[in-house]
DNA sequence: TCGATCAAGTCAATCGTATGACTAACCATC
DNA sequence: GATGGTTAGTCATACGATTGACTTGATCGA
């Protein structure tokens, strides 16, 4: 079928070099200490560069157990949110010498039979799962030692991110600015991580003593025109003053919404977004939002999950982000009716 | 050092089931046909799914030569534009049963090394690189028959895009308006597909008689920061109404730049992006822009890449995808001054 | 009833690397 | 000059799936 021009193995190389097999295997993998000498080794190293090997990965696998890849879980590539979580990990994992293979969880129903295929085939060590949904969990606790989740909800959400916290700055920003009536608009997925954001808004609400109705509460998916039509229903109801969104991208459809409603931000609305990705500072007015440490995240959970992978029985300790509240001219005073 | 629970192989399966492991081999390749009986396939699948039988890609790759597995470059994930190009391409790659490596070219100075590594090092079949430098499409040479380049500039090219027809009908479209006065807002990256568009961009206006001055070119990065600067010195020129930009993102800073400048969109300055992401219609007014067909470039990409790696020899056909002019508000009459 | 044919399986070599067990050479020590 | 220790390397096997060559038993035609 398909004749390569030339396979060159460890056992070219050591022909070319003039030694045994194993000493190319050695001087290769690092491990020459004490059994080859320092002039062998840079010969046989010399060799190998000009002859352009590199060792077969899959064959080292199938000594080792282990093939240097990772697979990273994220519900949508398309949000540049996820492509920094990815540009960060797949560097953290670079570091370590691994490659990494991407899944788009909304685009693929299947993906979590897919992981534990591609684990079980030992294709990949192992895996990160960002925002899970509910159900996803337990379906991979076969796997559950090659999986490390981020904002998930078991036990195994070595890297976890302090919503409460976060939201509470939001809402005491928008409280301190004067706005009693915030509207929330939901991201349509059953994420855990989403469901808990709702949770601490109400949460901090009733503890500032601050009123909440249903009808403040809407839903939509990221594409722009359902969040705009999500946000319609909140955006048309006067005695909403300030909006708080799961997501920046749904503050976009708050704004469109907005647009078409004659509501001009922030003097008639404040809108507070989430994740701080790029375009937040491309809207206008620029968006307040809640920021996430991405890069640490990514690094964090990448370590991580080298090190159970590593050792599955050392309990690694956990890591929580903590989020910053951006605030940027998408919130002001209400205005007085 | 890593003792898993139980490593299932084809072995632990032929003694579950009572045959030869040759046997379970001939199932699970499904080329059962003419060696096994249906009832003993059937059992042995059985077998195997009750003990979680996954065969190891690594062994079957030592032997057959082929791990399943592609690389995507691309030059910057965290652009949506991007996203929904790996979403295609690992959708198709999917259906023919293979992963994906996704490598941001921006971010790993070594991305080339990388791949020609991997390639060599057999843990990917081939790769699949969308926009080259022009320096790095000679580096890739040793490797040519497992590379496809997408917008690239060589031989290896088999999925390519008619920047020209797009082009043309963008200026057609300005010239329609009235406009004379046409600016253009350049990526600031040796990309050859960048190169080409301004290269048209140019042509075109001389076809229809059209000035060009210098002055009227600016480039920038694709942060939100750099194009507004960029697009600054632009929007500063009264005989200016119209830019043309090499990507929806810079258009984003040419919004920010004329809001800056008091030039009102489109009444005092028409601007048209390149890409048509769902950003497009999230700015205000809607972006007019040039539409690429992402999924089916990503697919065409995916299989004719297959293609090539099964058979190196044969001379596949190369696609071009059209452009799309989607018009929507940011373009209009220029203001008659 | 004998060989031929065929279906259904098994055998065993092989892919390229890693590595524990072994060897050969050399030196120092008593 | 035998013993022990170190250094520098080689040998040979194992990893798990694939696959061409081979075996076995049954069926069939003449």
């Amino acid at each position: 079928m398909k004749t390569g021009p030339s396979p060159i193995t460890s056992n070219s190389v050591a022909k070319a070099a003039g030694v045994s097999q194993s000493t190319v295997s050695l001087v290769m993998s690092g491990k020459s200490a004490g059994r080859v000498s320092d002039s062998t080794r840079d010969h046989v190293m010399a060799v190998a560069n000009k002859l352009g090997y590199r060792p077969n990965a899959t064959a080292r696998m199938l000594r080792t157990g282990v093939l240097n890849i990772l697979a990273l879980a994220v519900p949508n590539v398309k949000q540049p949110f996820f492509g920094e979580i990815f540009v960060a990990a797949e560097k953290a994992a670079r570091q370590a010498d691994y490659a990494v293979v991407l899944i788009d969880t909304q685009n693929d129903p299947q993906w979590v039979e897919r992981i534990i295929d591609m684990v079980r085939g030992r294709m990949i060590a192992g895996s990160i799962v960002y925002a899970s949904d509910s159900e996803d969990e337990p379906r991979l606790a076969e796997i559950a030692d090659r999986v490390l989740f981020i904002e998930g909800q078991d036990s195994g959400t070595l890297v976890d991110i302090d919503i409460e916290s976060g939201i509470e700055a939001v809402v005491e920003h928008l409280a301190g600015l004067g706005h009693s009536g915030i509207g929330y608009l939901s991201a349509d997925y059953p994420k855990v991580t989403f469901k808990r954001r709702f949770d601490y808004f109400q949460k901090k609400l009733r503890d500032l003593g601050l009123d909440f109705k249903n009808e403040w509460h809407s839903s939509a998916t990221f594409e722009i025109e359902a969040s705009t039509s999500g946000a319609e229903k909140l955006v048309r109801r006067p005695e909403i003053t300030a909006i708080v969104c799961d997501d920046d991208l749904l503050a976009a459809g708050v704004y469109r919404a907005a647009r078409q409603a004659d509501r001009a931000i922030p003097d008639d609305l404040s809108v507070v977004g989430f994740n701080d990705i790029e375009f937040a500072r491309v809207l206008s007015p620029e968006l307040t939002t809640l920021a996430i440490p991405t890069e640490r995240i990514a690094q964090e959970a990448v370590h991580k999950l080298l090190e159970k992978l590593e050792d599955p029985a050392r309990a690694s300790s956990s890591y929580e982000a903590e989020l910053t509240l951006k605030i940027r001219s998408s919130t002001a005073r209400p205005a007085k009716a």
